[in-house]
DNA sequence: GATGAATGAGTGTTCATTCAT
DNA sequence: AATGAATGAACACTCATTCAT
């Protein structure tokens, strides 16, 4: 026994990664994690105050990659890929954790209230981010008008779905990653609807 | 006692919608429920089985609304009208219910599958009615190329991120809708971006 | 509504038979008795005080007719026919309703001790009518030595098992409860070890 | 805390025959058990699943010892010894256990099917050897004619009752268990009733 | 007499958390 | 550091009984 402190608490977390995605975070029993990861259930309290926060350092975990994930967007390259480059980014972030985001963004309310709190935190950082770079582009003359906060609710809203969607899924090929990216940009730059461009009957 | 049955049935929905507002799912006790309703815990399981049921009950009354919030485009009519009608309902139809609409997006995965089939099966109406209608667009003409169900995850998922944070805040007023709903109009007709429409530096 | 009182009564001992049948005692909720009695709950309780109750009018029942299958023996006439007519009768009284017997026999303790004390009261009056006959018997001669209290509760016992099995199993022929009289009868009158009557080895 | 795992199990064992003992099966409840052992509730379902298993634990110990009570008759030896012999321990085995030997008998049906069942497959169980010994018996000339199915079903039950009702009264002395013994064996070896040996009248 | 809606005390079972070893 | 036996508060659900109509 007595391995590495910060190996034990590895193994740990992707035990419950595991458990999570098995059962959901309700129906996984603390005991269902310990078993997972072979230690006793004292062990689990050495390392994690309770079982809620074994959720939350794995839900920092993602949130922290998707920061990463997203890169401002520099006016002197190409624009348009790099935002492509982000929707990839961001999509990819997602999809390397198809379990922690179904949990991640399935669970928003209805659950412990501090919990959802934790959810919620991610998803404000994330919008931030969004909307902060949606104000820099209208400034810039690459973002159409509208209200930053609304188009990037939208957005991420969007994407989300599309996520969600896809982690139901078998694994999304390469080509189908691509052709998600490429449908997003295509709505964000030109929308779908094409009425007012028809003729009126 | 002995009020009239249909009443009583009424009563304990609408005791649980408000409990589950404050409390969410899980943490609403049947015992909050019966308390909220002035009745007793027997007269709980004369009209629902359990308590899953009663939330079930309450989203298949959210799901029914909402498939007659949605109308078929007339393309003899004005189009964009009607397309901005359909948004507004839509909207309309969970704004009508903050507090089951929280409940009801937010919980997708993670809970008793039997649970949350309910809810994705409202989501999956919802999503085949706008599938149905972009595809029959596409033929038409007033939809552009793209997939279909691509771009119907995509909108419904943006739309439901909207919401949820519309029904988070405090009741919107009849302007702020009607910001919405035109936002929601112009990102689905042309999108936000603008980059190609400007010279690349 | 409002038939006969003793009709009512009737209908609901008839019905309290049929679900003690088919779900036993404690399986048999009141509102299965009412269900197929066709009547209220109310009603119910205005016949008999409560559940229990409603099953020990049927021990009743069956114990009244178990006191009449019982005839004293005459030693003027034909006494082991009487006794064979005997043990047929008793067993008779019994295989006219088995549910109630199996019902009456199986339980004896582990319930509720009033209920307990019902069934007792009816075994003890059973045994009590044997065991005098046995000593009366013993002082005819026709008894052979032996505690007539042991003699009572074995033979009884042994009966009652014979029934028990009985009602298991799907309605006894006339030959089949004859054969059984016939067993019976050997037993009492010669037991059925040979031992002492072969020669030791 | 925290003692020898199989010595806590027998404590929540002999805690359930005592409270068994006084209350019945369904009279007694989970808590009773566990204050009657003095351990929380949580520990109870830490070494049983159900409250019906620690009872069928019990039963499984008796039917235990009453297979190992029963020994095969040997011929060369003193026959009615042996037969004195394996009442006597069939009698003791019960006797051992008034507590259980009440529950166990005196249940038979109406109550959760399942756990009729396993108060039955013992009674079968006991009630096979005793077939097959009588059929044997009867190959050698040591039992009479007769249906053996129907033999060992009375006989069985005689000493079922005869327990019973012994467990009902205080401990027997050992003349009193003698007796007994001697009392079956006489009714099994030559009957009691004397009725064509006397002279009809 | 009859009804059946209402009651609420009661019960088996779960599981996150603790702590003596 | 690690264990795992022990805890006990919590909860969904049941059902015999009551009583206003």
């Amino acid at each position: 026994m007595a391995i590495d402190k910060t190996q034990r608490r590895l193994e740990l977390l992707a035990a419950a990664r595991n458990v999570f995605a098995r059962k959901g975070y309700h129906d996984a029993k603390v005991d269902d994690i310990v078993a997972e990861a072979s230690v006793s259930k004292g062990t689990f309290y050495l390392y994690f105050p309770d079982k809620r926060s074994i959720f939350e350092a794995l839900a920092d975990e993602l949130a922290q990659q998707l920061q990463q994930a997203i890169l401002r967007v520099d006016l002197a390259g190409n624009v348009a890929e790099q935002v492509r480059q982000n929707i990839r980014s961001v999509l990819g972030a997602f999809l390397a954790d198809p379990t922690l985001t179904t949990i991640f963004f399935s669970y928003a309310a209805g659950l412990d209230p501090d919990f959802v709190q934790k959810v919620r935190a991610v998803e404000h950082t994330l919008l931030a981010i969004l909307e902060e770079a949606l104000r820099d582009g209208q400034n810039l003359g690459i973002v159409g008008q509208g209200d930053p906060g609304i188009l990037a609710v939208f957005t991420l809203g969007g994407m989300k779905s599309l996520l969600l969607d896809a982690c139901q899924k078998a694994p999304l090929s390469q080509e189908e990653r691509e052709r998600i990216v490429e449908e997003v940009f295509r709505i964000l730059d030109h929308g779908y609807l094409r009425i007012d461009r028809q003729p009126a009957p």
